[in-house]
DNA sequence: TCAGGTGCTGACCGATCGGTCAGGCATGCT
DNA sequence: AGCATGCCTGACCGATCGGTCAGCACCTGA
């Protein structure tokens, strides 16, 4: 197989988040990654020692915000932590759409790998956040709605620019979200 | 392999039930439903005539209800609109909540088999009654949060009983989707 | 007693998966 | 010229996938 211009790196890495983004990442495999940019699978793991290494990197930044999230929140109560939760995690989705929606679905799967093992727990810091780190099972089940339909929603409006899927987001959170008691 | 009691069709497909919304449908082999009921693959394949005839009945009592209440929508505008969708959805969801489970994430793959084709529009029709018919941006993005929040958090409730879940799941529906002008 | 159907099985199939490996082919330094 | 290095490749590997098939054990009605 002949190769016009050098496969990079980032090439692959955006190829990659394209592939997983429409056939998921179990769904797609690193011959579909390679015929994306011509190249061949071997070219792939050339580049990423894994499959999984490759998905940690494309990763990675996400993650990294979502952890800073995560410290920003420590300490916060109330409808404190909630605005600073529904804010930043509007932020990241908005940021983050394709990165967000691949791992829709298959997050509890994905989530079994060490790399992302602490990913969980932060996740339900989070939503114990949306909540307002209330117990009852009603606002419980509204941080998860809203959690999980912003991360849904995100991966759906690939087009609309950034200024305007943010505060449609950051108003429907408002709303949905209990008011703290 | 010895089986103690024959497996029947039904513990079959509840059996894949469990699997699936593990382990997604992709992620799910045959082997492991077969495991899980502790008979042979073949077996699976003896009852079912592939994997995703298996899916197919598994999806059908949910399916039957989600037309039923796109049937029940014909006609219906704005607010009126916006209220059957939300309770038929909730109820839908409240109802079958490992089988929309299952097809999280997995929609956009699985929806390209013919026999689900016709669900995406169904999903449209409901995604823009949610919004009371209105394509303001703003209206479509909280219709879609709603819709795909309840559907991602029933999965994740599979304890707690209908009658708790099902006003929770309301109350938040109406208090994010953007009243209709 | 025996023929036929039902439920189920192990063995097997081709396809595809993620991953390995030796080597080809440029390029640039010595 | 000779050599090393970086990028890339086809061929190949074992494992696993969904699916097929001949046949076994069992029950039942004739």
């Amino acid at each position: 197989m002949a190769r016009a211009t050098p496969a990079t790196h980032d090439e692959l890495l955006t190829a990659a988040a394209r592939r997983f983004t429409v056939t998921g990442y179990k769904g797609t495999s690193l011959q579909d990654i390679a015929r994306e940019v011509g190249c061949s699978k071997a070219t792939v793991l050339y580049h990423f020692a894994s499959k999984d290494a490759l998905l940690c990197e494309l990763m990675a930044p996400a993650i990294a915000m979502l952890e800073e999230l995560d410290a920003r929140l420590a300490g916060r109560t109330g409808a404190d932590a909630q605005r600073v939760a529904a804010e930043g995690f509007v932020d990241l989705a908005v940021g983050f759409r394709r990165e967000i929606a691949l791992l829709r679905g298959e997050f509890p799967d994905l989530l079994q790998q060490p790399a992302f093992a602490h990913i969980q727990q932060i996740s339900e810091r989070l939503v114990a956040a949306f909540a307002g780190f209330s117990d009852r099972p009603a606002a419980r089940v509204a941080a998860l709605v809203v959690l999980a339909g912003i991360a849904e929603t995100c991966g759906e409006f690939l087009d609309i620019p950034d200024e305007e899927l943010r505060p449609a987001l950051l108003a429907v959170a408002h709303r949905a979200l209990e008011p703290t008691t």
